[in-house]
Formats: structure tokens, sequence, C-alpha cells
DNA sequence: ATCATTCAATACTGATCGGTATATATACTG
DNA sequence: CAGTATATATACCGATCAGTATTGAATGAT
């Protein structure tokens, strides 16, 4: 076939860049979820127009996910890398940690845009908080079977079960998200992190 | 003065039960969030129309203050025997288990009010963002002083810091809420609290 | 019975929501 | 130079938002 002969472009040329604006748009959602953003803040941060937005992007949903997708690869980044620890605990530390960065990051809404998106979130965007809860599905069962192989490689205590232990591990990253989000400083969250591993489970 | 004579009623009585009304919109707001309970979800629920609701309630944000009331003693009433419980440990187990009751009550809307309503907040709706952290912290700064009496009793290990403990039961606290409110079952959340409760420190 | 007072129902306000029709400007192709 | 295709800008759409003006009904006090 044709598929990989020169793209002739037709037409006026757009006259920003979408990914510059994605990146816009990701502060916009981050900080606002996705019904708190208008399309007159994320136009505006994004220095379109409206016709420019949905010409680009379709529409404020369409947008929403490739802002998930761009969220996910570079500001998730971190959980692909924990995973591969070679102990549970420092699959822990590693989780925690990278949190605690990206949801206390100066420069950058604080809290984190998959808790932000899945908590406050109407009815009427129920796709929305369910694609947001099935992308966090698929990381929650990749944890499962992390912390299963630890303890069959005996890094894990036997009373402890994978399942539950992810649970409450989600439960600690997402307690963090939410006092991100309401204020906390890095260095109380910091403090919480380093208690949350003092007890983590050993032998 | 003359404040304590009867109050004589003059007027048409209103034809509905306030306090009915109110457990009502504590329905709503605590399934949909502040911003999330548009006028209409809230006139119908409790059976009202919109000229009551302003004459019983004040406005929007009166209302959502009284239900944060109701709130509080009817639903968080296990944090004040919480506190009471004689060991550290009885107290974080005390919260844990309120906390689990509370939030997948098969009723009610799963999740915890505060924290739908500080996450799920625009800056539109700041001053009630504000209430309901203001509320959150006076209660945390009750638990902080139990973890340091604790302490001070030899209940909790010695390089345990009352504050990080309490920013970290907060957050398993919070975590639940986020996945009950995202549909984790009971049982998946009466794990996550027995895997806590298990790794709780001690001597 | 009449008055004063309050409640309740309907219908409305201006503002904002997400989304779009229309018109014009700017590029590439032939 | 057309001719075509796409981007932008302005101005608008119906729907919904929180809140209210108006009107008529229901009560207690006189």
């Amino acid at each position: 076939m044709e598929a990989d002969t020169a793209p002739v472009q037709k037409g006026r040329p757009r006259e920003f860049c979408t990914d510059r604006a994605l990146a816009a748009a990701l502060q916009v959602f981050w900080s606002k979820g996705y019904e708190g953003a208008s399309l007159t803040d994320l136009t505006e941060a994004m220095g379109i127009t409206r016709p420019s937005l949905y010409a680009a992007f379709g529409n404020k949903e369409a947008l929403f996910r490739k802002t998930l997708d761009l969220y996910e690869t570079e500001k998730l980044d971190y959980v692909g890398k924990a995973l591969a620890e070679p102990t549970a605990r420092a699959v822990a530390e590693h989780f925690m940690r990278g949190a605690l960065e990206n949801q206390t990051r100066k420069s950058e809404p604080h809290g984190c845009l998959d808790v932000i998106a899945s908590v406050a979130c109407g009815e009427e965007a129920a796709s929305i908080r369910e694609e947001v809860l099935a992308r966090g599905a698929t990381a929650r069962r990749k944890l499962v079977e992390r912390m299963q192989r630890a303890r069959d490689e005996g890094d894990l205590p036997e009373q402890i079960d994978p399942e539950s232990i992810t649970s409450y591990l989600y439960a600690v990253l997402q307690g963090m998200a939410v006092q991100a989000g309401a204020g906390a400083s890095r260095e109380e969250l910091e403090r919480l992190v380093e208690t949350a591993l003092l007890i983590w489970p050993s032998h």
C-alpha cells in the first residue's frame, strides 16, 4: 500500500503545538478535575480558541483521555520502575517515594490526577470515571502479581495476603494524594512515608 | 430580657420536617459532592421546592454546612469513641472499623463525605473546602494528642512520631474512602484493615 | 371576619456550561 | 494564477447552573 508515502500537507497549518497544548490541559485537569475544568479554563491555559480545541482533540472527553495518557507516561513512569525492584519492601518504597515526588512537585498541582478524577466525578461523566478506574485496576493487578511473587520468594511474611497488602499500599498512596491535594507539606508526607516504611511487614 | 417567653407562632406552619429534609440532603451531597449536587437534585430528594429550601436553610452553602453538622454527629460518632480506647492500637482499630462501617453501609453512599467534599471542590467553592479542612484539622489534632499520650504511656514505640503516625493513619482512612467510593467491596476493605492491624507498630 | 404573617408553587433572572455555525484568513497543489 | 483544504475568530446555540420575584393559599392573633 501507500501507507508510508510522504504525508502531503494540505490547507493552512495549525499555529500551535498540540503537545504543548496538551501539557497545558493536563495542568488544568490535574488541579481542577474533569468536571471542574471548564472549556474556558482549558482554552485560556492552552492559548487556543474553542474551535481549535475541538478540531485538534475532538471534544472535552477525548482531550481528557489524551491527558490521561500523557499523565501516565510522563508522571507515573515511576510505577514501572517500582515493580522492577528486587524486594517487596523496595517496591513499596519506590511506589511511595515516587508518589511523594509526583504529588508535591513545586511547579505542578498537588495530589494525583487519577484520584481527583475518580472521586470528583458526577454521574454525567460516568464514562470518565470508569476509564480512570479501569486504568487503575490494570496497574493494581500488576502490583498484586508482584506481591504474590514476593511471597513465593519468601520476601513477604506468609500471613500477608498479596491482594490485601496491595489494597493497603494503594490506600496509603491514595491517602497521600488526598493530603497533598489538601495542602499537606512535602515534609509532612515524607514523615508519613518513613512511618509506613518503618512498619512495613518483614520477618 | 424576654428571651425565654413562649415563642408564639405566626403565619402558616411549614409542611415538611426540616430534619428529614436535611437527612435527604445529606444523602445527595454524600453521593455527589458539593458542586456535583444541583439544587434540582436536592429539592427532588428533599421533597420540597426551591423557595422552601431557601426559606428554611438560607442557601446551598448554608445547607451544606448543616449537613456537615449532621454528618459529624450522626455518622462520625465513632471518632469520639475511638479516641477513648485504652491503647493506641485499639484507637486505630476503632477508627478503621468505624470508617469501614460508615463508608460501606449498604443503604447509604459509599465513601466519606469529607473526602469527597475536600477533593471535589472547584475554586468557586473554596470556602466550603476550607470549612471541611478546618473540621478535619480539629479532629486530627485530637488524634495527635492521643498518640502522644500513647507514647508517653509506653504504648507506642519510641521511634514512632505521634504526628507522623497520625498522618499515616489518616492516609489509610482516606485511602479506604477513595476505594469505597470507587466501588471496593466491604470484604476487600475488611482485609485491608486486617492487614493494617497486622503491621501496626508494637514492641 | 379581618389582618398580619408565613409558606409554597410557578415562572423567571443572568451567568455559565459544553459544543458549533459561519465567515475569513492562510497555506499547499496544480 | 486559480482552486482546494484547513485553521482561526467571532458569535452564537440550547441546556443547566444558583438564586429570586410574584402570586395565592393557609394559619394564628385580634
